[in-house]
Order: C-alpha cells, then structure tokens, then sequence
DNA sequence: TGCGTTTTGTACCGATGGGTATCAAATTAT
DNA sequence: ATAATTTGATACCCATCGGTACAAAACGCA
C-alpha cells in the first residue's frame, strides 16, 4: 500500500519506479525541496503528474523516499568513513571522502541531505524537521565513535565528543555549501587536510 | 532617479525609505531570496506593493540594496575582525565574532549573505551570482590580510593563506547554516574554540 | 482655486505552483 | 469474451507568484 509493492492485476506500470526515484533524487539534490517543481520532477523521471501521485503519494513523499534512497546508499560517506578500525583514519576517511563524494561530477555537487535544507522556508517546515532528525542521527553516530575511540585511549583526555563532532559537522555542512557553488575537488582537499592535521595535532594521543 | 533622491513636489512619502529596507533584509535574511514573497515584504516594510516598485524598482533590485546595507554596517563580522593587529587576534575576531553575531536574537540567526544564497536555484541566478561576488571579495580581503600576516612573519612559512582563508570560509559558511538551524551560542563558541586552537598551533609562530 | 506632480490603495494581469477529475488503454481473472 | 482493475494522458482546479494600470489623494506652486 504505502510502499513499491508490485500490484499482479491490472495495466503493467510502464516505468522502472526505483529509477524514477533516482531522477527524482537529482533533481532535489540539485534544487533542493522548494526549489524544485513537479514540472521539472516529472520531465526528468520521464512520467506525468497522475503516475507520480499514484507510485508516491505526493511531492513531500517523494522527497523523503529519495532521502531514504540517499541515505541508505552502501556508499553514503558515514557508512563508509566509520568501518576504520582507528580513529584518525575515521578523521581522514570522513574529510577527504566529503572532499570526493561532494565534487563528484557524476551527480550533483555538495550533499542532497545537507543542500536541501537549505532551501526550506516556514512552507515546509515538516521537510526541515525530517532532514534535521536524519542530520541529528548522523551526528549521534559520529559521537558514539568518537566516545567509543576515547575509552580505547585514541583520544586526549580533555577532548569532548560531543564538540568535535559539532565541528566535523559544520566542517562537512561548509563544504558541501563551496562544493555546490562550485569549489573543485583540490580546493576541498587543502580544506580537509588542514583540518585533519588540526585535529589529530590536537585531539588525537600519538 | 535611480537612488532615494527626496522630491520637493508632489505628495510626500508616506513611510521610512530606510527603516522600510532594513525591515525587508530582515524578511530575505529569515527566508532567503526566494523563501521571501512579496506580501511578506510588503506586509514587513508597512507598505502596498506599488509602493515598494515604485521606491526600490523591483523585488532583485530591493534585495541588492538590502544585502549592500547589511554588508556597510559598521558592525559587520569582517569589518570589526580585520581591525586587530595581530594575525591570531583576527582569527579569534572572525570565529568568535562569527559565534556571537549569528546567534543573536535580536535579528534572523546566521548570516545574511551565507543564508540567502542558499535557496537560489536557477530561476536567480543572478542573484546568485552577485551574492557570490561578494563573498568572494570577503575571502580575498582574508587573503590579503593573511599574506600580510605572513610578510610580518606571524604565519609559518609552510602556510598558504589561500587555503587558510578557504578553510575559514567554511567554517563561517558551516557556522552560520547551524545557527539557522537553531545552534547556541555555547555550542557556536565551543566549536569556535576548537577551530581558534587548531589554527594556531598549525599556522601560527609562537 | 486650480494645476502639475508624486504617492497610495484597489483591483487586476499572465504565469506558475501543487494537486486532481476523468476517461481511454492495457493487463489479469473468470 | 467480458468483467475487474490498474496505469496513462489530457485537461482542468484553486492558490500564489512577481508585477502593473488606474484613479483618488496629498502636496508645492501659481
């Protein structure tokens, strides 16, 4: 009912519907949730209006379907960063894997999660607060690891979990911003090791 | 003709030209530049819609004038912080200023130039493109100051004020999407604190 | 008192926004 | 073959968007 369950009866849907949702994510990645209009989401999924209301409800369902998407790709940078076995590589895995991923030239620049907050005004409160919780979550993971490095001695005794994982985070929210104005992939490297230097100079015991 | 010349003859205006555009800076600071309709602005400014056309020319040409008062201020973040004399004075000014001046209640979090870029999508890209020039001329006079700081032998020779500007950037770019987000003042501070500390025992002599 | 000039309020314009009613086309089940 | 069911395309709904035409109102000047 609610999700893409095949239906046996009945005219056969003629499109792939996982690759209309993945259209669908570009074309939000690119202009965010308010910036993007049906006309646009339907031309690029190549289907009409009533055929996207019938596979996904409305434009605010289908926005979070492919933040889902997005999120849950095996690729995603925090499901990637965090299978080091070491802290600093967790550090260099995050920084430079945003320098990459968000300068990739294969899709859009910068990242879908954090570029299409942006664009929210008081109209669609509830999609901030959706993409907010999901930006939450990622940041409760990154704390979590830096908690679990620091009882495994990898971290200094004074360094605080929950402050270096707000300035990783405004770190990876900057970049995104530059690598969708337009920042190359060199810029946002010299960015992220300076800041790894940083902060292995300062939190990390060697 | 083209600037807010007072008239001698005719029916005085009604309302305060300048109050009127700080009330709309303050709207397209809230909601971005295309977050912001024109009945929120007129219904901010106290006034009717012509107007508004007939003192400011249009809806790109009002948020222009309004972006250029914020920017003069004498108050502004780069205005204040390039006046210490010494290059680690300055850093500290930017962050620090950067963590007090985009939380503070007294008008929209975050940074009115950073935010307002943010929900453009191609429909302003002049916009877009005029706020981005800005910025950008923000960053060199960063250079510029940190090349000077190098000359006077304050930065460590290895140091490329390219990068370190770039790096603050994104910092400040980071800051101010967090604290529209609704970030403290404590958490801005803390994270302020780091990024003051990494920078100086990376690039600074001591 | 008129006259030219400028501002103001109302009421409107075409374009676009998200969303839907309707019916024909295409398929399975009987 | 035919009924049941689902998708597809066209054409439309109303609200809002940025922008404007028009005439009444308010002033300086004569």
């Amino acid at each position: 009912m609610t999700t893409s369950k095949a239906a046996c009866v009945g005219r056969p849907r003629g499109f792939d519907i996982d690759l209309a949702l993945e259209q669908a994510l570009n074309v939000f990645w690119r202009n965010g949730y308010e910036g993007t209009s049906l006309n646009e989401l339907t031309e690029a999924m190549g289907i009409k209006k009533p055929s996207l209301y019938a596979a996904f409800g409305n434009k605010e369902q289908l926005f979070l379907k492919a933040i889902e998407l997005y999120e849950n790709r095996p690729d995603a940078l925090f499901n990637t960063a965090f299978k080091h076995a070491h802290i600093a590589d967790v550090f260099r895995g995050l920084l430079f894997g945003a320098a990459a991923k968000f300068t990739d030239c294969s899709h859009p620049q910068g990242c879908a999660l954090i570029n299409s907050t942006l664009s929210c005004t008081e109209a669609s409160e509830s999609i901030k607060q959706a993409v907010l919780e999901r930006k939450a979550s990622n940041k409760q993971k990154l704390i979590a690891r830096l908690e679990q490095a620091k009882v495994q001695g990898e971290l200094n005794a004074n360094c605080q979990p929950e402050v270096l994982a707000r300035f990783i985070s405004i770190l990876l929210q900057g970049m995104s911003v530059q690598a969708s104005e337009g920042a190359s992939v060199d810029e946002l490297q010299q960015v992220a090791a300076m800041a790894a230097e940083g902060i292995l100079t300062v939190c990390v015991k060697r």
